[in-house]
DNA sequence: AAGGCAAATGTTTTT
DNA sequence: CATTTGCCTT
């Protein structure tokens, strides 16, 4: 191949990245400045001019769209599909060894993926055989609690002893929820990789056959690694091998989730020779708005340093609107939507971004009255809806029937009359003898320990489940997920429930049979259903009904993570919701929402939208707000103000948005609707809202100073502003 | 075991 | 506000 191919295109910091012969490297890649290419070309360049064999290359990702993006990329520019490339996510490499060497990690071979749900389910019953008060320690604080321990690598046996009480607890439960996904085979997301880690320390030889086959290590979204992850990479990557690791600290948003964006300065003390690359050039946006998002992001300390800069063109100013309340910021970004549409512009080039999906629905409602097409991200994923995980635990009640957690979903799935109390004895059995669930059922049953109508229903549990088994035997995966909806009862029993949800979740069962008619099992030596089931708990949210529809994009800040829109809405841009009020305290915390914002931001190619609320309905109360310091980090050139109707440049003053569309409420008191006025007490605000006529009449102001008042008209001077 | 009502409870998300 | 959860009744 020609060697112009993969480095022509490139410019001369993409090519030193690309082309770097240093043993390891790191590349500094500001949003849009072409990271993945970066990685993907030099994946080409180590195959084609290194000579590198692709077996020896091993590609990290963090999600799985990232990771086929990267091998479609990889087989694209070198034309041929590249077999026996390690190309995945953390969690789908980590599987795929554990998977490999069971035996060796101390699993059983058909141990089970538990996702969060599931645990959360696991982390609850504990409480009951514990006899711990889920009042006082919330369960979703302890399943907390645990994924941050092992996302650190700590184990319960690790955890000090303590007399804190709320550690002591937790320590407890920790290490009885280690005990119970042991018993039940049952594997977690942070165990996955914290396994995986495990299994190089412990089995020395296995760690050196890796280590000696790749020989090439790459990291895509390196920001985002945990402790366990960077662990495992350096462990891996021992003496001898190189690494790449791409990233941007000013795009690390996950820190909540233990993503250590530390480890970026740790790859240069603990890798020898680390050659750095920055990449600044941004191939994305215009000049304003990477003028805004650097603005933004200069706010922030201990950064790695990096200006982004672009030959493109200086653009659109940013927009800002300030919206009276949420249903006109609806209505604006509806408004503003459709005249880029209509200009020929793809509804899919939209991008409406905000903070927290709450803020979804005003906007849906927005898009729905102007009948503009929308897709919402987010929100459940298909193998996380309920009908889907009840199938899912009847599939893996058939593989493995240690899988407590399956089989308290199904055990009264359909309603069989099974309840809470015989559930309750089941667990206390299985607690007693330290048995699975099912084992406890059948030793219940073998001797008779429920009364008889229990005891029928729960061998009548046993035997469906024993029976589909042998049943479904050797049908292709389909035919058995389809059997199974039907011997179970599952399919009419979620077909039963009232009103659309009851077709809808017939459908998606529908969709789960076609899931599986397209499944190609990675190991055709191996039974489909396992490899099925391993494959939909670590794809959750792949299977998403109609994305090719030309829509607009909805999504959180964070989702938005990695994709770019031609037009970008940010909403909902006040304090206490962006930066959110629960990351106000901790500085930390506010550094990563500032890098939120520079991420919403530079979303944008073409023009940015930025529009706030002065009054927002949260949780049913009024909320006044200001308009977030995101906003203000803005220099003002770069921003101009606009209104539905008619564009006004006023680009010192953020907080007096005042909307044409109201001026016809003021019921003649003279005043408008959002419009700027001046109490001798207290100060300058913004009209929010009238009540009553004549001498009565009140008006609602928001203060910039006192906050929001009631006061009667005929009293207060009020003077336009 | 299901339906009805009151109380609680509200970031961000991938695997 | 709106959804989910738990508790209570039939």
């Amino acid at each position: 191949m020609d060697v112009t191919e993969i480095i022509g295109t490139l410019n001369p910091a993409q090519r030193e990245a690309v082309t770097s012969a240093d043993s390891h490297l790191l590349v500094l890649a500001g949003a849009g400045s072409g990271k993945t290419r970066a990685l993907v070309h030099r994946i080409s360049w180590l195959v084609e001019v290194e000579q590198v064999s692709p077996f020896s290359i091993l590609a990290v990702t963090f999600t799985n769209k990232a990771a086929r993006e990267m091998r479609q990329r990889i087989e694209r520019l070198l034309g041929v599909p590249v077999g026996g490339m390690w190309v995945g996510t953390f969690h789908g490499l980590a599987h795929r060894l554990l998977q490999t060497h069971n035996r060796d990690a101390g699993l059983p071979d058909n141990f089970q993926i538990l996702d969060s749900d599931d645990q959360t389910r696991v982390i609850k019953r504990l409480y009951q055989a514990l006899d711990i008060d889920d009042s006082r320690w919330p369960v979703k604080q302890t399943q907390w609690f645990i994924n941050a321990q092992k996302d650190e690598g700590l184990r319960a046996r690790h955890l000090q002893a303590s007399q804190d009480p709320f550690h002591r607890t937790m320590h407890r439960l920790y290490a009885a929820y280690e005990e119970s996904c042991e018993r039940g085979g049952m594997v977690d997301f942070g165990e996955l990789l914290l396994r995986a880690h495990e299994l190089w320390l412990n089995k020395p030889e296995l760690l050196q056959h890796y280590q000696q086959r790749f020989r090439h290590i790459l990291v895509d979204e390196f920001q985002d690694t945990n402790s366990v992850q960077y662990a495992w990479l350096r462990v891996l990557a021992g003496k001898d091998s190189r690494v790449t690791v791409v990233g941007d600290d000013d795009q690390s948003i996950y820190g909540w989730r233990g993503a250590r964006i530390e480890n970026i300065l740790n790859f240069n003390c603990d890798f020898p020779d680390v050659k750095t690359v920055r990449l600044e050039q941004n191939y994305r946006s215009t000049q304003n708005i990477l003028q805004a998002a650097n603005a933004v992001i200069a706010k922030n300390g201990d950064r790695l340093g990096k200006n982004l800069w672009t030959e493109g063109p200086d653009g659109e100013p940013i927009s800002l609107y300030a919206a009276f309340n949420e249903q006109d910021e609806a209505r604006f970004i509806t408004e503003q939507a459709k005249q880029w549409a209509n200009k020929g512009n793809r509804w899919s080039d939209i991008g409406v971004l905000y903070r927290s999906n709450a803020q979804s629905r005003v906007l849906e409602d927005a898009l729905i009255r102007a009948q503009l097409p929308y897709r919402i991200y987010g929100g459940h994923k298909f193998y996380e809806r309920m009908e889907i995980r009840n199938a899912l635990a009847y599939l893996r009640l058939l593989t493995n029937r240690q899988d407590d957690a399956a089989f308290e979903r199904v055990i009264n799935t359909p309603t069989r009359g099974i309840g809470e109390k015989s559930a309750l004895t089941l667990r206390q059995l299985a607690r007693d003898e330290g048995m699975s669930l099912w084992h406890a059922a059948e030793k219940a049953v073998a001797e008779k320990l429920f009364p008889s109508r229990a005891a029928t229903a729960i061998n009548g549990f046993l035997q469906l489940v024993d029976g589909l088994q042998q049943e479904v035997e050797g049908l292709p995966l389909h035919e058995q997920v389809e059997a199974m909806l039907q011997r179970t009862d599952l399919m009419a029993f979620h077909g039963r429930e009232k009103g659309e949800r009851g077709q809808a979740r017939k459908e998606n069962l529908a969709e789960l049979v076609s899931a599986c008619r397209e499944f190609s099992a990675e190991d055709p030596e191996r039974p489909a259903l396992p490899q099925f089931l391993s494959e939909a708990m670590l794809n959750a949210g792949e299977r998403q009904a109609d994305s090719d529809q030309d829509a607009i994009q909805l999504m959180t800040l964070h989702s938005a993570k990695g994709l770019e829109f031609p037009l970008v809405f940010m909403a909902g841009m006040e304090e206490n919701l962006f930066p959110h009020r629960m990351s106000g305290d901790e500085p930390g915390r506010l550094e990563e929402e500032r890098r939120l914002a520079y991420v919403g931001v530079t979303r944008a190619m073409e023009k940015l939208f930025l529009s706030f609320a002065e009054c927002r309905q949260l949780y049913g109360k009024d909320n006044y707000n200001a308009v977030s310091r995101f906003v203000r980090d803005i220099p003002a050139e770069l921003v101009e103000e606009v209104r539905l109707s008619n564009q006004v440049r006023r680009p010192t003053s953020y907080a007096g948005g005042s909307s044409a569309l109201f001026s016809d409420q003021g019921s003649g008191t003279g005043f408008d609707l959002g419009q700027r006025v001046m109490h001798n007490i207290f100060g300058e605000g913004t009209i929010l809202n009238f009540e009553g006529n004549g001498p009565q009449a009140r008006v609602q102001v928001n203060f910039d100073s006192e906050g929001s008042k009631w006061l009667v008209l005929s009293f207060a001077k009020l003077e336009p502003v």
